[in-house]
DNA sequence: CATATAAAGGATAAATTTATCTTTTACCTT
DNA sequence: AAGGTAAAAGATAAATTTATCCTTTATATG
């Protein structure tokens, strides 16, 4: 469903919203390390992050990675759609290049529901709200 | 979520179940050909199928695949962890090697009600049942 | 201003997945 | 039994994704 990428993504960005802030900028290097993803693979991805804004980067000494106010109240579903694209998600269960409400693959109406729920969901909560429960020991990133 | 293999599975075995039959054993260049697969990845898809009992291949003349009753009856639940695996389906949404109920990653509670659903309708009903419907018009895979 | 720090950018390497090709084996038909 | 058909098996090739490395650019700080 989602690429090796658009995980660390994720996993990334939540780290960054519970530990980073402008005061206390973070390099790949220390989230890599904390969340288990590949340092160099991560730097990539948050430089393309950071290339549509999604998060905010400094070059330099103090420099590194943080989520500004606006990037917080984001959605994961937009980290997701930066990586993978934007139809990743929305693409045909089982691969068909046609396929709608109007004219499913076999298992469309089983399967749409269900993906649309979560796309909302992903779509419609904060970033914020994920780290919340994160740091709050509820849920975990690594 | 699905491999592009386990994809071209579902696709083929849906088709085996309305078009072939003891009497009407289908080759793989006929099955590629009509769902729009790569011949040869298919019966490589097929091989494998059937060494887990869950198509039934004969060679020679007229030989080829289709499902038996048993067969039809099963689940393409069990056709796609034939391919890609018992667990790259239960596996965590964002690449934890540890993620469940009692220790969940930052968006289990969200993905993995949709996840099981999307499981069990899949292991509830049979390849006949989607098979049923194709045939009637009301859906494709191809 | 010099220096050290850290991201950006671009090239490359490794691994995995997808796809193909060739030879062997099985077996129906005549 | 001989010939032709189709799957099995195994090797190989292509494409994509994942991961790494090296050089350049920007910028805080002394």
């Amino acid at each position: 469903m989602l690429s090796q990428q658009s995980k660390y993504a994720v996993r990334g960005v939540i780290y960054l919203a519970i530990h980073a802030s402008v005061n206390r900028k973070l390099g790949s290097k220390e989230v890599g390390e904390n969340i288990n993803v590949p340092i160099p693979f991560l730097a990539k991805i948050f430089q393309n992050l950071n290339k549509e804004k999604l998060i905010t980067s400094a070059k330099g000494p103090k420099g590194g990675f943080y989520l500004n106010k606006d990037q917080s109240s984001g959605s994961l579903l937009s980290i997701i759609k930066c990586i993978d694209g934007n139809d990743s998600f929305n693409s045909c269960f089982i691969g068909l290049p046609q396929c709608s409400d109007d004219n499913p693959c076999s298992i469309h109406h089983l399967a749409a529901p269900l993906r649309n729920t979560l796309i909302n969901e992903l779509n419609k909560r904060s970033i914020r709200e994920f780290a919340k429960d994160t740091k709050k020991g509820k849920s975990h990133i690594f």
